[in-house]
DNA sequence: TTTTTAACCTGCTTTATAGCAGGTTTTTTT
DNA sequence: AAAAAAACCTGCTATAAAGCAGGTTAAAAA
């Protein structure tokens, strides 16, 4: 369901490694290429399995990027919101996507095709130096990541959680802009939706993490950012 | 302590990315900028929270990666040998190094300056690209290896380090080419010393592991590839 | 508004893993 | 070759985390 393209150079995402990449002297053929789609809330636009179609960026909107783990086990890799790469982990190493992408709510996602991100990789070296270093802070904040699940108890890793949906999406009136369910929660710190239901629990009675019906919300984020900062934690995610 | 610098057009190193791109037309000028130096077995070249000192590469020998966690405790992220990448983590993207690197035996190190490294990125773009294809490939490793940690029990994680160094270094008579201690093995798969030897004298009984003296080997390959194989892990470490 | 469903919560039990203590073997040093 | 030092092993105990069962609350649908 291709919509009217809209174009890069006018684009307000200016974070988007491709609009950067086009104020430079660079053949509109390109960017004439790229197709754009909307997606309904809850709609899967990379399928786990499914092969490479190139890299996508998020127009407008927020997604969930996942995989399948043991027992058919989900594990939420990361959350992606206006002007950020999706589907970059398969584009330049595998045939075939190892994770899924889903919207959270109606998002417009564009894409180009391996094709022409190749060529266009191959006329524009500024923009291979940017995706390199892009590539280079994901693979520090996934190597964060990896220190932080083999020495983080659970109630630190759903602490971290929190603040990382602090950082992504905000807060407003002390409540997270963007609502996880628990399971989601779970999902994303490597636990299982009772621990984080406990953990909740406690941070609560602390005093630290306020509800709103099934809203969740810190309320001393300082006291929150406290209960991690001696592990000196590179905050890189 | 540098000494005679070997060329990287006549290196033998095929796999690294420097010789790579100095078969192309190159100002000479920038491999020439390279230093070469040599380390004795344990000495540590890469110092955690040092300033970032460009690109180091292993011209020949071995070496391993690590970091400090929690409560001191080190977390080993990866081992290298001849032609690979060493501190491509801090290059790019921070002031200091998040890692320490260390010669697993007497080992001849590679390195050029962050100056010259950026100066030859900016002439090579074939280089660029490579380096960009590289973060990709270790992106890729260590999701894999969040997911590891997140989902394998311990003896999964014991097991899937056994296969690591059997690819990584190889087997004679059935003895692991590089030996490690049982701390090092518990520090990389991220569990405890105990665990490991709980492990390893489990699969010494099952028959799948051996050992001759203090050394290691895994006798039984295939079985022991058969344990993680059901999980679907892309192999990527 | 009522009904239904999904999400959330809590106490109890089980399990996996970590930690400790004390002994043994292997390796290194003298 | 003896002594010292690592590295390794084992049984026991403690603990964090997972799993289960049954109940409650909040949100969505009728």
């Amino acid at each position: 369901m291709a919509i009217s393209t809209p174009s890069c150079v006018s684009c307000i995402n200016d974070t988007c490694l491709i609009k950067k990449a086009s104020t430079t002297s660079v053949s509109e053929a390109f960017l004439a290429q790229k197709t754009t789609f909307h997606c309904k809330k809850g709609q899967q636009f990379i399928i786990e399995g499914a092969p490479v179609q190139g890299l996508f960026f998020i127009y407008k909107g927020k997604a969930k990027v996942a995989q399948t783990g043991i027992n058919g086990r989900e594990q939420i890799v990361r959350f992606c919101q206006n002007g950020e790469i999706v589907g970059h982990r398969g584009f330049a190493v595998g045939e075939q996507y190892h994770i899924s992408a889903e919207a959270l709510e109606d998002t417009m996602v564009c894409n180009f095709s391996n094709k022409v991100m190749l060529e266009m990789l191959k006329e524009i070296p500024s923009l291979t130096y940017d995706l390199m270093l892009f590539y280079a802070s994901e693979l520090n904040k996934s190597e964060t990541k990896v220190r932080k699940l083999a020495q983080m108890t659970v109630r630190e890793r759903v602490v971290d959680t929190l603040l990382y949906l602090d950082r992504k999406f905000g807060q407003t009136n002390q409540i997270l802009n963007h609502q996880l369910s628990r399971k989601e929660i779970a999902d994303f710190s490597g636990t299982t939706e009772e621990q984080v239901i406990r953990v909740l629990s406690s941070l609560k009675k602390e005093g630290v993490v306020r509800s709103l019906g099934r809203k969740i919300g810190v309320s001393d984020l300082e006291k929150l950012k406290k209960e991690i900062s001696e592990h000196n934690f590179f905050i890189a995610s």
